[in-house]
DNA sequence: TGTACATCAGTGAACGCGCGTTCACTGATGTAC
DNA sequence: TGTACATCAGTGAACGCGCGTTCACTGATGTAC
């Protein structure tokens, strides 16, 4: 049993059963709150209640708890893609479908932006590649991360006919820089804190000009 | 007259005569290197060989010197656009020359980005707004910052008849996420480090894009 | 079912580090008369 | 032209801070017999 002045849980055995999914936890919600630099070994354990070195027996370093709370926005990314995705209404005509899939995955990934900022800018923090990395840490309820999740609509729309397949080489690069941008410059950038409107005004625009650019 | 162990400059007077611009100069050297987090107060005035209080004669704070640097990396981006744009040939029909300019912005903003990833870093680290902000130290030789020179390539493009004038406001955004998002993603993102031919096909097709799409 | 003991998951104390910043100071410079 | 003096731009020393990380430790847990 010990005291807690600042803890958020008062623990009543020496062990403490969950740690490491606590101290995740936490580092999660310091990156909701002001990114990867807020992402503080020290205020983790602070947080879980318990010694600062104790987290050495979870984490081989700060780096490696980094990484996880990276990963863990990574896969928040991918459900927040993921719920858009599901309310697409099915029964229209394929090339329809596919493209409301694509710009449901663009709508997914600038809304969690502008929604959860700190995390938005965690998972794209550091430059190693998601593409190739099929890390369930990093995916959303599909098991696929956002990057996937992105090429799969463009799958979609190749096989669908509403994109000639000589054009989807580098598909998503090009996809991705917009909506990556525009989000950037909502979530952080001199767009922070425009009008909700003028936003998705915005975004409506932008995945147009992807739909007519592709 | 002092040692210069791991000086730049030996100075041979007690004043400096200069400081206030060798500081800034090292720090645009150490966010060259590193982003604005390499940008260390003690270390401008390590490298300008004078003591770690002497900064404060020149700059408030830490939070100073690095709006300085912001400042100047902005105005670098500038000058490398502009430099982009002073390769357009003139004689063209002017539609064709006003779509020349805006790729030509386009270019040299991804350009900037990819030969200085630390400065593109740098220069929107913070989120102000450069929009309406007329500070010199922002801009390049035209005296416009980055956002102004795209602006003035839109205005063209709309009073050569090749953009509908309605669809102008707002189109900065459009223009900017697509290329701000592309740049990221070769400066520091997963395609950092992507063979140069494939860097500048995509920046085409992005420039395509975003030309067809507005 | 009970006990011995290895393993695991915490504690406690301390370290060295580099940082930004403040204080009282002093050498150099420029200006008034 | 020379001197007095205010102002400027550096120095020197120190501060408190929070950080990541290491070390030897101990309480709790699980397993073999």
């Amino acid at each position: 049993m010990r005291s807690a002045t600042h803890n958020k849980t008062v623990r009543t055995s020496y062990h403490h059963g969950n740690l490491r999914q606590v101290l995740l936890d936490a580092g999660v919600e310091l990156a909701r709150r002001g990114g990867p630099q807020a992402v503080v070994l020290r205020e983790v354990t602070r947080q879980a209640g318990v010694v600062p070195n104790a987290a050495y027996r979870h984490f081989a370093n700060r780096q490696a708890l980094l990484a996880a709370v990276r990963a863990a926005a990574l896969a928040a990314l991918a459900r927040g893609m993921e719920a858009e995705l599901s309310q697409v209404h099915k029964g229209m005509p394929i090339a329809e479908f596919a493209r409301a899939n694509l710009r449901a995955i663009g709508r997914g990934y600038m809304r969690f932006a502008q929604a959860e900022p700190g995390l938005f800018h965690t998972a794209f923090s550091s430059q190693d590649k998601v593409e190739g990395d099929a890390d369930p840490a990093k995916a959303g309820n599909s098991g696929m991360n956002p990057f996937q999740l992105l090429g799969a609509a463009l799958d979609l729309l190749v096989d669908s006919g509403a994109l000639p397949p000589q054009r989807r080489p580098g598909a998503e690069y090009l996809a991705w820089s917009a909506v990556h941008g525009l989000a950037l410059l909502v979530a952080e950038g001199p767009l922070h804190g425009a009008p909700a409107e003028q936003r998705e005004a915005l975004a409506q625009r932008l995945l147009d000009m992807v739909e007519k650019g592709l």
